[in-house]
DNA sequence: TCTGGGGTCCTGACCCTG
DNA sequence: TCTGCAGGGTCAGGACCC
């Protein structure tokens, strides 16, 4: 792991974000270009489907990621749905991820789309910090054939703030273009800073949002007048320190890259409710098969198992099992998890059904001092089922509690995504 | 309007141990 | 042996991000 190493603010803009338009829209018109100029959504189309991420056209009818799909249907009728393609914008994004470690080493993913450079040790070679903004942008379109916003500036929050404000905007009229790259200076931080909304914050969701009203914060200027005390008071030390911090342009989190994951967890809507054990245990056995592979692939396990329960009403509980030795096994990952369940009454209903693991360690302890025999021997059935699957695919085997049901295949990353699909036979 | 999936981080309660 | 306290681990829930 890497990082920039600073723990006081930069005094240059060194930092970049760079930011897709639109991606995983973006990489469907790469794929059928008669697509451009319409209102385009990526999302599950079921009435518990939520959108993905929408086109500008879609955009200007107020469509939005997160929103609901039946309400997207609503607000644009004509707009054409996709299911989305996890597998194709993940290759997609592995490439960006290449093209940004040719400018800097220094390089932190947020996500599949978007990442923080450092790039202030790369200016002898390639120029300053906005000349490989504008370079990044242009390899990005050549090579890929999509298009990216670009935020430079002193810090991470900044830069990202940037990125933001150099977005295209959507219009009645189509899309308005962006500046494509947006640089805020050192010393004009609080110009660009302070007449922003609070919600621009990172950290300001709903709930900060209201508590923050309550104190007749409505723009970052207001923010950065409230005296520290009371901020804490309103919405807690940390998060009042972290605020406070922001407001007046302050962030000293350095560029960290090489990252990994804490946790690994799958999780899935049902289109109806679940309100037996029996019918909920087999889809844990499934995501647990899931959780335990992809342990596997990243040479890691698990010694926390945590199952998530969404209710009909969308009230949600967590219960967590610790167990004595970490574990990459889908059998214990399924045992554990079904034992949380025992103590759980799913006869309200259950839309959603997670199982996720955390304390992850490197090095698997293979968990052969507290196995009766049968699992004495599942870390070589674990490896056999990898090599089968790798050879002959996700179908080829799994557990057999759910041969005869959705089949054996493994759930993927990225399977779902967006909530529960429309029923094949009403048309997508 | 009716809320996905994959994550991270924080807080508070509780329990155990020294 | 009992009590008080501090600290660490665990668990549950909330808030937030993309």
């Amino acid at each position: 792991m890497t990082s920039a190493g600073a723990s006081s603010p930069v005094a240059e803009p060194g930092i970049v974000h760079v930011d897709m338009d639109a991606f995983f829209v973006s990489v469907e018109l790469l794929r059928d270009p008669s697509l451009r100029g319409k209102p385009v959504v990526v999302g599950a189309r079921g009435a518990r489907g939520v959108v993905a991420a929408a086109s500008y056209e879609a955009r200007s009818y107020g469509v939005h990621s997160a929103m609901p799909s039946v309400r997207a249907q609503r607000l644009c009728p004509q707009a054409v749905f996709l299911a989305g393609d996890h597998a194709r914008y993940a290759e997609v994004s592995a490439r960006l991820m290449a093209i940004f470690n040719s400018f800097t080493p220094l390089v932190e993913p947020l996500s599949l789309d978007e990442a923080f450079l450092d790039v202030r040790g790369a200016r002898r070679l390639l120029g300053d910090a906005v000349s490989i903004g504008h370079a990044i942008r242009a390899r990005i379109l050549d090579e890929e054939g999509l298009a990216c916003s670009v935020g430079v500036a002193p810090n991470k929050f900044l830069a990202k703030l940037a990125s933001e404000a150099a977005k295209p905007t959507p219009t009645q009229k189509g899309p308005k273009p962006g500046r494509g790259v947006v640089v805020i200076e050192p010393g004009h931080e609080l110009e660009f800073l302070h007449p922003l909304p609070v919600q621009a914050l990172w950290g300001v969701g709903p709930t900060t949002l209201a508590k923050l009203e309550r104190l007749g914060v409505v723009t970052v200027r207001d923010l950065a007048r409230v005296p520290l005390p009371g901020l804490c008071a309103a919405v807690g030390e940390s998060h009042g320190r972290h605020l406070h911090q922001l407001a007046h342009g302050i962030d000293p989190r350095p560029v960290v890259s090489g990252q990994r994951a804490k946790s690994v967890g799958h999780e899935e809507t049902y289109p109806t409710d679940h309100h037996e054990r029996s019918t909920i245990e087999p889809e844990l056995v499934r995501m647990a098969d899931a959780v335990a592979s992809r342990l596997r692939r990243s040479g890691v396990a698990a010694r926390t198992v945590t199952l998530k329960i969404r209710f009909h009403d969308f009230t949600t509980i967590t219960r967590a099992v610790t167990l004595p030795e970490p574990v990459d096994s889908a059998p214990l990952l399924a045992r554990a998890a079904k034992a949380l369940l025992a103590a759980i009454d799913p006869s309200p209903g259950v839309r959603l059904v997670g199982l996720s693991a955390s304390g992850l360690t490197d090095d698997p302890v293979r968990q052969l001092q507290f196995a009766d025999t049968v699992d004495a021997l599942w870390p070589d059935v674990d490896d056999a089922v990898d090599a089968i699957r790798a050879r002959f695919g996700d179908r080829a085997i799994g557990p057999a509690v759910l041969s005869g049901r959705e089949g054996l295949r493994l759930k993927r990353r990225g399977d779902q995504q967006w909530g529960p699909d429309a029923p094949k036979n009403h048309g997508a």
